[in-house]
DNA sequence: CGCTATGATTCGTC
DNA sequence: GACGAATCATAGCG
């Protein structure tokens, strides 16, 4: 208004009076005033969408004939008289709102991301490099340096993006402080007022910049659920750790249970790769690390295999048959030095590799003995261990070969399976899965079910 | 391409 | 939380 009103003094030499002044329309349903003031909007409007028509010298011209005009101090002094009252009601009107717990929540998850915050190896080719350093043969180290490499490229996008969104922001608010500053000669513009206008700018661009947050998460659980995917992918493990599972599996026939300490030792022999430990969320895994993962992979493994060979066993027959011939020869020179027995006639003659021709001499008095160690008493020590092992191997090859047969009244001691009647595996430590081979009914179950 | 083997996952139980 | 059982899903073979 005071643009027109100053226009209209200056330029066209009407009064304020003399918009006011124009004749009535013909029809006009409302008032001379309410026409009058229509008028002085569509003037304004007129002269706002034509401003962009009007040369720059013609504008700074204008400008500049505003600024002298006679009238302008006083008129200035009155707007700000206005608004230093109206102001006050802007004020306080809005606080500085609380964070936005989604902001915060995408903050998070992208530091924890290692998508903002500091840089960790420094880059791609650092991850890749570092993966490759680490890893080697496995081919994790290429899924997991991938996903380094992903994630890394969607973060220097969101880095990228997110200094362009900081430099326009920045580029705005400086724009927009010119203005006003230049503004402020023609109206009053308290500094608050422009510390308002910034605040306005810094939420618009924030919520870019939240947009910006919100998609870079997006991205990186995209990244990670196909990441995981790809890891749910089954390995088959390699010849030699099959072997070495086996080998334990059928060594510990009665009691195939590995302890944790068990399961790492395997876990190590049979170098799991930690691509085939990593099936799940390594958060949802303890705080070990790839031990405790590693481990449940090799407990994956006896858990399919003693379902596998409960469910069949005539299946796995050969196989054990095979493992058992495998160890017989060294689980019977450890079994004769940990029993210290004088009257360890060792089998010397193995002929190890056919499971049908071990034989045992005095195989009786062998098994008594071994039968001796296992009680509780061992359990637990390391000796006890191993001969529980090297006694089940033992048993096996016995079974197998049938050499023992003699001597212990057909009751067949051991039981390939070595399953009670539940369809369990026996408990080794139970006197009655084991012991006397006079037993009656503990018996029955053996392998004739063979 | 179908089938089997096998590693992983899920669910219920103890 | 470990385990068994069932199931899923893929590797690998013929």
């Amino acid at each position: 208004r005071m643009l027109q009103t100053l226009a209209g003094v200056n330029l066209a030499g009407h009064s304020v009076q003399g918009g006011m002044a124009l004749p009535p329309p013909p029809h006009g349903h409302e008032g001379a005033d309410g026409d009058g003031r229509k008028q002085d909007i569509g003037d304004i409007l007129h002269q706002i969408m034509t401003i962009t028509d009007q040369s720059l010298d013609e504008a700074q011209a204008k400008k500049h004939a505003l600024n002298c005009h006679r009238m302008k101090p006083a008129l200035f002094s009155v707007l700000c008289e206005i608004k230093e009252k109206t102001g006050l009601s802007i004020r306080g009107a809005q606080e500085e709102d609380p964070p936005d717990p989604q902001l915060m929540r995408l903050d998070n998850m992208l530091l924890a991301e290692g998508v903002s915050g500091p840089e960790k190896g420094g880059g791609s080719a650092a991850a890749a490099a570092a993966a490759a350093a680490s890893g080697g043969s496995s081919d994790n180290s290429i899924e997991h340096s991938d996903y380094r490499a992903k994630l890394t490229q969607i973060r220097q996008i969101y880095h990228t993006e997110l200094e362009k969104y900081e430099q326009a922001c920045n580029e705005f608010t400086t724009h927009v402080m010119n203005l006003l500053r230049e503004q402020s000669r023609t109206r009053p513009i308290s500094p608050k007022e422009i510390e308002r206008m910034v605040g306005i700018i810094h939420r618009k661009f924030s919520s870019i910049q939240m947009q910006l947050k919100q998609s870079t998460c997006e991205a990186v659980m995209i990244l990670r659920s196909r990441f995981l995917d790809a890891r749910r992918k089954r390995r088959n493990f390699s010849k030699q750790a099959t072997e070495i599972l086996n080998e334990y599996f059928y060594s510990h026939l009665s009691n195939p249970y590995p302890s944790e300490e068990a399961k790492e030792e395997l876990a190590k022999k049979c170098s799991i790769t930690v691509s085939q430990s990593l099936v799940k969320d390594p958060k949802e895994r303890g705080s070990k690390g790839s031990d405790i993962q590693q481990t449940s992979v090799v407990s994956n493994w006896f858990g399919n295999k003693r379902i596998r060979y409960k469910k069949n066993i005539g299946k796995f027959q050969e196989e054990a048959n095979l493992y058992a011939a495998k160890t017989a020869v060294t689980a019977a020179h450890a079994v004769a030095a940990a029993v210290q027995n004088n009257q360890t006639n060792s089998p010397t003659t193995p002929n190890s590799g056919s499971s049908g021709s071990f034989n045992l001499p005095n195989s009786g008095d062998m098994f008594m003995n071994m039968q001796s160690l296992n009680g509780d008493s061992y359990q637990g020590s390391q000796v006890g261990a191993n001969v529980q092992s090297q006694v089940d191997t033992l048993r096996h090859v016995i079974n197998q070969t049938g050499g023992y047969s003699d001597g212990l009244g057909g009751n067949s001691l051991y039981s390939p399976h070595n399953l009670n009647a539940n369809g369990g595996w026996q408990d080794a430590t139970t006197p009655s899965s084991v012991t006397s081979p006079t037993e009656g009914p503990g018996s029955v179950h053996s392998d004739t079910s063979n």
